[in-house]
DNA sequence: TTCACCTGTAATATATTTATTACAGGTGAA
DNA sequence: TTCACCTGTAATAAATATATTACAGGTGAA
């Protein structure tokens, strides 16, 4: 979650998603971005929880994609997060085995 | 600020330094991380204002840098979103000039 | 048929972040 | 002097994130 509010753009979604519902093309228009750009950050967003889709046919058979704002709430401070992170798993590069060896006991320069 | 809590090693840190002082090398043990992958996460955190450090010399004339945790409190939802967006600048990639032609009226396919 | 909208995605280039390796130098104690 | 700690950083590799370009296909109206 926090990972998929890190970005301006992302940032600046919610605040033009906020109060109101708008299609693909127009929050393109109004985020002043590309529409493939777009769909990236709200593939990012939705998959973090923070904004839904639905996909609707206009009266004039077009087809529109809307997307609005889940009403979300996150307190950040060192407590939550200390709380947070009893939950956190953090990905190796590399090995599978918890492999605790991180290279300590002398210099050996 | 948000860019510096969006990766598992810094929240961890953060969590580790919640109510005490660490120094560098015995934080690096705890969190499991070697020193200079630690140095660079420390330094985003210090430059978002998340903790900061103080180097001290140990009675016995060692050198010390401890860490500590500055206590932030910030409040995420859609509302102080959008609040937020207003004082948010986008950096663009290349032109300096606010130039607003998005490639827009038709397809021209 | 062409224009002006709408929906999407694959491939690619670029930029940034994350992580490692190899250094350089300090102290006190055995 | 060597060991076991401490401080740091530069250069590089590897992994991700960000952004662009080029597609492909749909509708209704002129």
């Amino acid at each position: 979650m926090l990972e998929a509010l890190a970005n301006p753009h992302r940032i600046q979604i919610i605040a033009l998603l906020k109060g109101r519902r708008i299609h693909v093309s127009q929050l393109a228009r109004e985020a002043k971005i590309s529409r493939p750009l777009l769909y990236m950050h709200l593939k990012r967003l939705e998959t973090a929880g923070l904004v839904t889709s639905k996909l609707e046919l206009a009266e004039d058979g077009k087809a529109m994609n809307y997307y609005e704002v889940t009403p979300f709430a996150l307190h950040l401070n060192p407590e939550s997060i200390a709380e947070a992170v009893k939950t956190l798993t953090i990905k190796k590069t590399g090995s599978t085995t918890p492999d605790d060896t991180i290279n300590e006991k002398g210099d050996n320069k």
